[in-house]
DNA sequence: CTGCATGCAAAGACTTTGCAAGAGA
DNA sequence: TCTCTTGCAAAGTCTTTGCATGCAG
């Protein structure tokens, strides 16, 4: 595979700094660490799962009960101001968030209409192209947001889908971050 | 400009044709055309405007003014299902709605994010890449969705944007459609 | 201490839906 | 006529916000 750098999990190990990343953001707002964005933040960058607000708060309750809707709600915009994660609509009728923007900022997702399965990617000759279309427009491109459909090739022919194995991550099937 | 076939204002001439192909996608699903289905669809197919439904609702009464909010809701589900509108967020908070499938069914959208002007694109490299990397990961693609955002060259060199003149079509600024 | 942050609950914004009346084919 | 459609208003879903209290710096 070539221009394509990334697909798939890219595990905890890297992510880890998503979460430094993003205290170091609060800081420079001279803004508070508090125990709840704390427990937010740490189960956002735990995690390579997109997810939703409601699962987003279901989940940082796990490390502290204390966390509220509210504060999740207020803590979103934080978080998408940083740049590290970044707001996806699936036309689900609600916002998804992608924490995966710090490890891989330009990434574009495909999407399985099959099984629902997103699987994220990058293209560098895209990316090239992109920028190379907004300067003909006048544009200097800042960023991008690429969703590809498609139907799984697999499925057409053997009847079943190799994304509906958990072993591939960045699902839409969203599971619980440890 | 190469790659690049589309851009801006396609003229109401051309999207007649979108207005009749609904009928057709009505009349294939043996659907009535009632007189409040008929102003919802002139109006859809007699701009190439983006709009929300609550826009949509105001300008359809204009044609009919017996037009319920209720019913421009049950009728945008069938306009996205005839494939010749499709929903976009620009994270608004809102469905936008862009009526220009029927003409370009695989353009793609440039917003600026100085003036928030929209620029309407179709690029056959990226489309031809979009199958390539697809077809890499093992699916056929069957649709793409891909905002580009940018800033505006012009603005930052004269300190003004001619996307600000409201000659420019497809912008966000969603004015009446007649 | 001081002012930012939080939880709670109410409010808001947008969209969907049940139901009785209306109208295409 | 026979259903499909509609308008109305109520309900639903997701998100935002006012306010008094709490806590980080």
């Amino acid at each position: 595979m070539r221009g394509e750098k990334y697909t798939g999990d890219v595990g905890e190990t890297q992510n880890k700094c998503g979460k430094q990343r993003f205290l170091d953001f609060l800081g420079g707002k001279r803004l508070r660490l508090t125990a709840q964005r704390r427990a937010i933040v740490e189960t956002v960058f735990s995690t390579t799962q997109h997810f939703t607000a409601d699962q987003l708060l279901a989940w940082a309750r796990k490390r502290d009960r204390s966390v509220s809707r509210a504060t999740v709600y207020r803590t979103l915009p934080l978080l998408t101001e940083s740049g590290l994660v970044r707001e996806m609509d699936f036309g689900k009728g609600q916002t998804y968030y992608d924490p995966n923007y710090a490890d891989h900022p330009n990434h574009s997702h495909l999407i399985c209409e099959d099984c629902e399965k997103i699987v994220e990617f990058e293209s560098e000759k895209i990316a090239r192209l992109e920028t190379e279309i907004g300067q003909k427009l006048g544009f200097s491109v800042t960023r991008q947001r690429l969703q590809i459909t498609g139907s799984c090739d697999e499925l057409k022919k053997r009847g079943t889908c190799k994304n509906l194995d958990p072993r591939s991550a960045n699902s839409a099937a969203l599971h619980e971050p440890r």
